[in-house]
RNA sequence: GUCCCCAUCGUCUAGAGGUCAGGACGCCACCCUUUCAAGGUGGAAACACGGGUUCGAGUCCCGUUGGGGACGCCA
């Protein structure tokens, strides 16, 4: 049997952690099998869907690498099929009609607490004849489960789960307006998409004893589940907002890497050994859902930032390039010409000092700028007069150096430092603060060499001669 | 409240009866060094608690505590 999965989300909010986690699972499950990943847009409920939203989830989807291998099943626009099912049920005797109100529904939830007992609706429509039925009263339509024994799932994650059949009700299957619910769209959508294998949150395993009711009811065979545990915040706590970023779509403006997020939301709950960094290929070869934990992850910035670094110096400096533009672009900065050139001959030692896409822009904007270059407070600081004087002198020294490569540039510099009775460190920190504006850049000499001779001596003209403008912040 | 699930360093985790309880992130120290990173070396850091079962328990069972989830004519 080929392996059939989905990712299911609801259009009501952005394309979230929790949810991108959940679909990257269908999507390695289905890449290790072989076998087909599909999206289903659960947009039953029309006042809390939205179009924005449903984009919203495509782009995150499509950002992070997890397109579905067909075109996306809309819920909504499977409402008779979902009904035909129902009302099949109902002429089978297996679902009936319920004219309970609100009223007596709410007043139900209220005994059952009061006597300290499960909410359940009390089937008083089960048996009752239809037309005892009060007029001007819609019915929903409720399944009828069974009342004794237990229903038992065989959870591919969390193991062997029973509960009692008297913990369940008798669940809304059609609603008083004739729409159908979530559980009944949920199975008849599962069903007529071949889905072999349900993989979701663990906050849908309750859900699954009713659904399996549903399916027994239909006579149709049970998909193999499997609940992944629920990725919590740094507190422990529900991750919410207050967590800070949620969306998918806030970590790619942070910076972050598709490959990064999918390493980092994979060994959240997933292991194989001590394997911690994997390619595509390696997830889709060794995911499996035995590696799967059980218990909740907390997520945790600092790691994905680490394992965003690593695979930002996995990518190619051309790549990285392109990847920079919409990032400098927000500084104002375009990369073409001999900004470009600059960016790829500089990119090794730009990369290696930065975590996200963020800080290697912020760390390459120096290459970019026009003269005379903005210089940070701080930088600004190590140019005071003795060493300004020191840059006038070295700068046409610099305009005749042979070869411009970075060894000789060096011997050049420590030998000017050394001539003049100066710390070499000091040069340096002047050096650097002409020559990027900031403390901090990369090693100086190759700086030098990614910006030429012409663009080197200009900078240290400008700064010999003070007109740099100074920013109030630094790095 | 009821039902269900979970429990190894601060965090992510390895561990499928016998390990000096391993790795990674973070943290600390040292090395490298023109800054900051990167890189290298080393270090501190965990089996929630209590009972069993067993020659032997992080691993199996029960309980306690703690955490989480679900209890809609939402999805």
């Amino acid at each position: 049997m080929s392996v059939v999965v989905r990712f299911a989300p609801s259009p009501t909010g952005y394309l979230h952690i929790g949810g991108a986690r959940t679909a990257l699972f269908n999507w390695l499950f289905a890449r290790h099998h072989g076998g087909r990943y599909l999206l289903r847009i659960e947009d039953t409920d029309r006042a809390r869907s939205t179009e924005e939203a449903i984009r919203a989830i495509l782009d995150g989807l499509h950002w992070l690498g997890l397109d579905p291998d067909e075109p996306p099943v809309f819920q909504s626009t499977r409402f008779d099929r979902h009904r035909e099912v129902a009302l099949r049920l109902l002429a089978e005797g297996k679902a009936y009609r319920c004219w309970a109100t609100p009223e007596e529904l709410e007043a139900m939830r209220e005994k059952a607490r009061a006597e300290g007992r499960p909410m359940r609706y009390d089937g008083r429509w089960r048996d009752r004849d239809p037309a005892e039925a009060p007029p001007g009263v819609p019915p929903v339509v409720r399944l009828k489960a069974p009342q004794e024994g237990e229903t038992v799932i065989e959870d591919l994650v969390q193991g062997t789960i029973r509960v009692a059949n008297e913990q369940l009700d008798d669940m809304v299957l059609l609603r008083s307006d004739g729409t159908p619910t979530y559980m009944l769209s949920v199975v008849v959508d599962d069903i007529d998409m071949g889905i072999t294998h349900v993989i979701r949150g663990h906050d849908h395993l309750t859900n699954t004893f009713r659904q399996k009711q549903l399916y027994d009811a239909i006579g149709a065979p049970c998909p193999a589940f499997a609940h992944i545990p629920l990725i919590h915040g740094p507190d422990g706590a529900k991750l919410s907002k207050r967590h800070g970023a949620l969306s998918v779509t806030e970590y790619r403006e942070m910076g972050f890497l598709p490959e990064a997020m999918r390493c980092y939301l994979l060994r959240l709950g997933w292991a194989h050994g001590d394997k911690e960094l994997l390619t595509d290929a390696e997830a889709i070869a060794l995911f499996d859902l035995s590696g799967v934990g059980r218990s909740p992850a907390r997520f945790d910035m600092a790691k994905l930032l680490n394992v965003n670094a690593h695979f930002l110096r996995q990518r190619s400096d051309a790549e990285l390039v392109e990847l920079l533009r919409p990032f400098l672009a927000k500084e104002g900065l375009v990369v073409e010409g001999e900004g470009a050139r600059r960016l790829a001959a500089g990119m090794a030692g730009l990369k290696a000092r930065a975590r996200t896409l963020v800080e290697l822009a912020r760390g390459a904007a120096f290459y970019l700028r026009p003269r005379p270059l903005p210089i940070a407070a701080d930088a600004a600081a190590r140019l005071d007069e003795v060493h300004r004087a020191a840059l006038a002198e070295l700068g046409p020294r610099l305009a005749t150096q042979e070869p411009w490569e970075e060894a000789a540039l060096e011997a050049t510099c420590r030998g000017f430092a050394e001539a003049r009775g100066m710390k070499f460190a000091g040069l340096a920190q002047a050096l650097r603060a002409a020559l990027t504006g900031s403390t901090v850049s990369p090693g100086l000499f190759e700086v030098m060499v990614v910006l030429g001779r012409e663009e080197v001596v200009g900078r240290l003209e400008d700064a010999a001669a003070g007109r740099n403008p100074v920013l109030p912040a630094s790095n």
